[in-house]
DNA sequence: TAAAAGATCCCCT
DNA sequence: GGGGATCTTTTAT
């Protein structure tokens, strides 16, 4: 449910490079119905062909045509025969960049992820991962497009209930790029010492 | 038409 | 710490 604290964060937000968007997301709050988790790991691809980790890299596909469209919708992929990712597109309409949901410190809503995330053992289980997230809040590939910005009652948004993003984020490459990993493209950013990070380094 | 790889997770040792 | 699951999408013959 949103809250009186809460406040929407405009599409110019998301109309930047992800590189500059990822860091700011994190503390903010991904909400879908009554499920609340505050983002604490992240990832950038980037957009302009510069980011051969980008699933963009190649050009618009089918698959990936959502990362070419305007910022702040959401970009839903599949992958490994079985699971969902979530992203939040960035830039302009036209270049392919998106910000990666790595990992959510659950706030609200915990039984209703408990139903989706049978595998889970403790809370810490639910959302420490790109795909558990998205398996605790049931997003799948009918979420791909959907507006964060002016979402539907009960839809997928992310919204600001006033915590800062960390002055010292942690900051590393980014994880499981078979290319476009790599010291040189530090573009994971998590909350330091939170519990939900996928990997602490 | 075929083949390979994939922005992962889970269970086992 | 390592490997199997599982199947869509993309790219190569």
């Amino acid at each position: 449910m949103a809250r009186r604290s809460d406040r929407r964060l405009p599409r110019a937000f998301y109309e930047r490079d992800a590189r500059d968007v990822a860091p700011e997301l994190l503390n903010k709050v991904f909400v879908k119905g009554a499920m609340r988790g505050r983002i604490v790991e992240v990832e950038a691809y980037v957009g302009g062909g510069v980011d051969p980790g980008s699933h963009a890299h190649r050009g618009e596909t089918m698959r990936n045509r959502t990362m070419f469209g305007p910022p702040g919708h959401l970009y839903v992929y599949f992958t490994y025969g079985m699971h969902w990712c979530s992203n939040a597109v960035c830039s302009p309409d036209g270049v392919a960049s998106a910000v990666l949901l790595r990992a959510l410190a659950p706030l609200a809503g915990l039984e209703e992820m408990w139903t989706r995330r049978h595998k889970a053992r403790v809370d810490r289980d639910l959302c420490s991962g790109p795909a558990k997230l998205c398996q605790a809040y049931g997003i799948e590939g009918r979420d791909d497009g959907c507006d964060l910005v002016r979402p539907p009652a009960g839809g997928i948004a992310i919204v600001d209930d006033g915590v800062p993003p960390p002055a010292d984020p942690g900051v590393s490459e980014r994880i499981g790029l078979r290319v476009g990993a790599g010291d040189d493209l530090p573009w994971r950013w998590f909350v330091r010492g939170d519990r939900n990070v996928s990997r602490p380094g």
